[in-house]
DNA sequence: AAATTCAGCTC
DNA sequence: GTACGTGCTGAATTT
């Protein structure tokens, strides 16, 4: 029988009994939401060991209304959980899901103004102040996050998943972002290992010696003079780009911004030693002194990661940019003697995902090669991969113009249902409808401001920008679909691979510990001797990931698994 | 003081 | 090689 554990900090009908000594209840209920056993009042710090004690005696997933919020505790009290369902995760998802079974409960989400928090409240039961805790006191408990409330919504959202096989993929992404949530707040709670001293090495080779914070660093300073002096402002600040800007232009250099890309089109004596202090001035600003004093703590980097952040279901991440490191630190990410890190790539993702959602068998013939974009230019292109790689890349990202757009043709005539269908995905987003990812993550609805003045667009210049938001809804949709479905073969991914290093650690292998996530990338922190074992794993969980989301279908997913002392050696 | 712009980094 | 998708952050600048 399944079993379910909602958690929540307090209970409507049944008040504790010593008024506001309770600082969680936990119910134990079957999946009609009947209860199994009394509700247990939790108190003082008591959490932890309740939780374990069921988790270890009945194995439930754990029902809560954020992950995020009550996770992290039960971590630093070392406990953890297999299991999981984060209401309001699995919310944002059916908020957007075209496949959900319409009803009360969509309806309720729906219309909440604040995507983010808010609650189907007019769904739920209304609060009710116990009647025994009298009006002295003078807080009166309400509704939000009670634990009727939660039960409530998990039942109504269990009930919104259809009795289909687009019901089964639907379930799989709430289980998987689920999932993907417990991941998060275990890879905040183990850290990425960071050598701050190999990071104080890297930041003294690029600028010098340290210097108090508010004063530029000797190597920026240096540089600087060197500009003032070659475009005759001698009281230029490099850091302003209106300056820097006007500085030039003086200077008979004509450019309308001060972007470093198209800096390197222009000759100029200045250009070399402007890019190398913007280059330098970057890594002191983003990645210098203050974010190792701020971000790195008893030799670990954790950075909060956001489940579901980004629209297309990839995650983003709040507090030292970790899904931005850059290359140049990356040799200050190291394991602990002992140890090594193991890092992990999916091999040209979104390709091999356009060629299973389309089902496209000419695409996933080129995908069996281990070079994907050498698969496609031996089939259409001559054999020139570069050319084969601007062209994908552009059917995925929308391109029109250059090169890209030129390519087009000749891809969709190698290609037609794989191209077809992302053009079907941009169709879809210019007519201000939606799509989906494969397991069922909708794209929010199109501004109604947008769909309004489509209408209503009478001058020639108002239907032009009509058109060009059009246009840029429909690059939208149609990188989405890839995105957002490469986003949960990750999910899978990860859940796989989580699952099996906890089977691992339950029969005695010491597995080591996820520590980061980028997209399609995995980090593992590892005892240098499971190296191997791991590696193993990830390999396998990609195979099982690829199965449990497409089922047995002639596209490969390889992933390329490293081991490495540290992240500037995993190419 | 808060919001916006610019720029640069990652996938 | 190209200038097309999703984000976060910090400094300068504007409101």
């Amino acid at each position: 029988m399944q079993q379910f554990a909602v958690v929540a900090t307090h209970s409507i009908s049944q008040p504790e009994p010593e008024a506001g000594s309770a600082t969680a209840v936990v119910q134990l209920v079957d999946a009609e939401g009947t209860a199994l056993i009394p509700p247990v009042q939790v108190y003082g710090n008591q959490l932890p060991a309740v939780v374990a004690e069921l988790e270890a005696t009945r194995r439930p997933r754990w029902v809560f209304d954020s992950v995020h919020a009550w996770y992290p505790g039960l971590l630093a009290a070392g406990v953890r959980i297999e299991r999981a369902h984060d209401v309001r995760l699995v919310r944002a998802i059916l908020r957007n899901a075209p496949y959900a079974v319409p009803g009360e409960y969509l309806t309720a989400i729906g219309r909440e103004a604040d995507p983010a928090n808010a609650a189907p409240a007019h769904l739920l039961p209304p609060a009710r102040v116990p009647e025994n805790q009298g009006e002295l006191f003078s807080e009166p408990k309400d509704s939000t996050g009670a634990l009727e409330n939660v039960l409530a919504e998990f039942l109504a959202q269990r009930a919104a998943v259809p009795d289909s096989e687009r019901g089964a993929r639907l379930g799989l992404l709430l289980a998987a972002e689920s999932a993907g949530a417990l991941i998060a707040a275990e890879m905040t709670h183990a850290g990425v290992p960071w050598d701050v001293e190999e990071h104080h090495r890297l930041l003294h080779e690029a600028l010098g010696e340290r210097v108090p914070a508010g004063v530029r660093p000797p190597r920026m300073e240096e540089l600087a003079g060197q500009l003032r002096a070659l475009l005759d402002a001698p009281t230029l600040n490099p850091d302003s780009p209106a300056e820097l800007l006007k500085a030039m232009n003086r200077a008979g250099i004509a450019v309308a911004n001060t972007r470093a890309w198209e800096l390197t089109e222009i000759k100029h004596p200045v250009i070399e030693p402007l890019l190398a202090y913007k280059k330098i001035a970057r890594l002191a600003t983003a990645n210098g002194y203050a974010w190792v004093d701020r971000w790195v703590h008893g030799g670990r980097f954790r950075p909060e990661y956001i489940v579901g952040g980004v629209v297309t279901g990839r995650w983003a991440s709040h507090g030292g940019g970790a899904l931005q490191i850059p290359h140049q630190v990356r040799s200050a990410v190291r394991a602990d003697p002992g140890k090594v890190l193991v890092v992990a790539d999916a091999a040209q993702l979104e390709p091999r995902i356009l060629a299973a959602l389309s089902r496209d068998t000419a695409l996933a013939a080129a995908a069996t090669a281990r070079d994907l974009y050498q698969g496609i230019a031996d089939a259409g292109f001559g054999g020139d991969r570069a050319h084969a790689k601007v062209a994908m890349l552009g059917a995925m990202y929308g391109a029109t113009s250059g090169e890209s757009g030129r390519l087009m043709p000749k891809l969709k005539a190698t290609y037609p249902k794989a191209v077809g269908l992302v053009e079907w995905a941009a169709a879809q987003g210019e007519a201000g409808a939606g799509v989906s990812t494969f397991l069922g993550r909708g794209t929010p609805e199109a501004p109604e401001g947008w769909l309004k003045s489509r209408s209503r667009a009478s001058t020639e210049a108002e239907q032009r920008a009509v058109e060009a938001e059009g246009r840029s809804r429909g690059r939208f949709t149609r990188n989405f679909i890839v995105q957002g479905t490469a986003a949960e073969w990750a999910l899978c991914w990860m859940g796989e691979l989580r699952r099996r290093m906890n089977a691992g650690k339950a029969a005695g292998v010491d597995t080591g510990e996820l520590v980061f996530f980028l997209h399609d990338e995995i980090m593992l922190h590892v005892p240098a001797a499971q190296a191997r074992t791991v590696v193993d794993l990830v390999h396998e969980s990609a195979r099982s990931a690829s199965e449990l989301l497409f089922g047995k279908i002639p596209v490969d997913f390889p992933v390329t698994a490293v081991i490495v002392d540290s992240y500037d050696q995993a190419k």
